[in-house]
DNA sequence: GTCTATATGGGGATAGAC
DNA sequence: GTCTATCCCCATATAGAC
């Protein structure tokens, strides 16, 4: 009678994909530092080893996920933008801000995992986030530039802009537990996802307006 | 010839508060998961055995900080609330929100580590924070829903609004490396704390403004 | 590609001397 | 109240069999 079970061998993208998965959860749900590539080797049912045989460990894991999150996102942009030629700049930012919006929500656990751990100075894959985050930024900024060039913005300061946008934008889907348990909202729901794209909708509107007495401090 | 140091007797209280500083600042820049009791004691120039002997362990520190991060708080807000006396709510309550501002500017190093903790679901003091957080939320919300009552809100979600304005207040403060190095502004300064409370005013008016067409989807 | 077994280090905590 | 020395556990990672 033997004592070990015989290998499973499901093939490499299989083992690889149960990985991932559970590395996202785990993560996402504990913190980078709070999970063990035990605990990631046991939710995804796969041997222990195979994970640094397939990533190089827990970092290369960690890399993997961000940088599978941001190309799928910047693939669907890319579509979006495509979508959107000779619209106007307002209607082309509100496309972009829904598509991220419902990214956001499409894939929580990888979203909540990045935005955490990006507030933390001694992150393992700072160098890899700097760059899509920049590039995130600017597919945003280019439309209002664009805006303010043809007039139809007020010549508002892009990164202040920007920055309160992004607030309303990340915080639901960085801290979904306060916004359930606090503010009784889900923010996997169809009605909060409009929600949220409304209220931005309304907070670019009033930063952006071009003509009145806006006196900006 | 001695090999060891003669021990060094600073007293109950210098010695807390120095490993409290350390703690803040370690894990605020590391996280908690990503800090150890020993860089704690080295960082504070303490003896490792100390922190137990004073705080049960680095949990307890965790605790420790967050409790009187909040205590501060809420003492400083008694204050404020007294003062505002009879004044209209939104002027009430903008005068909260420059309060609660500048607290986190001045407290940025547990801000940030109790924000971005509070995102990680297996965190060790969920129960501490949870209590603090509708707190934090009804001292807020009462002065909203005063104005409805009164009718110079509108009857908005008054969980909505809250979410909204929580977003702006905090995602800075959770994240001021991005907002350093994407947008390019400080947010340890008075102007960057200024233009975050002019923000959040013109938020709160564009939200609250009882009259017009206010067509809430 | 998968598995067992193990190497190696670092973690939090504390006993007991001073 | 402080310090040294140490316990014991669990972490990541890999060598080598299958």
């Amino acid at each position: 009678m033997k004592r070990g079970r015989e290998p499973i061998n499901r093939g490499t993208d299989q083992t690889k994909a149960r990985i991932l998965a559970a590395a996202a959860k785990l993560f996402d749900a504990q913190g980078f530092d709070g999970t063990t590539v035990r605990q990631i080797a046991k939710e995804a049912d796969v041997n222990l080893a195979l994970i640094s045989y397939h990533f190089q460990g827990k970092r290369g894991l960690l890399e993997v996920l961000i940088a599978s999150y941001y190309e799928t996102f910047f693939r669907l942009l890319a579509a979006q933008k495509a979508a959107n030629r000779g619209t106007e700049p307002l209607d082309e930012l509100i496309a972009l801000v829904r598509l991220y919006v419902f990214f956001q929500r499409d894939h929580a656990a990888v979203t909540r995992l990045i935005q955490r751990e990006l507030s933390v100075e001694s992150m393992l894959a700072r160098e890899v986030m700097t760059v899509y985050i920049h590039r995130w930024k600017h597919s945003f900024a280019s439309i209002i530039e664009d805006g303010i060039t043809r007039g139809v913005f007020a010549p508002l300061s892009v990164d202040q802009v920007l920055l309160a946008m992004t607030s309303l934008l990340v915080y639901p889907y960085l801290n979904p537990q306060s916004v359930r348990e606090v503010y009784y909202l889900e923010p996997g729901s169809d009605e909060f996802c409009e929600w949220l794209v409304a209220s931005v909708e309304q907070l670019l509107r009033s930063l952006l307006k071009p003509s009145p007495t806006t006196s900006r401090r």
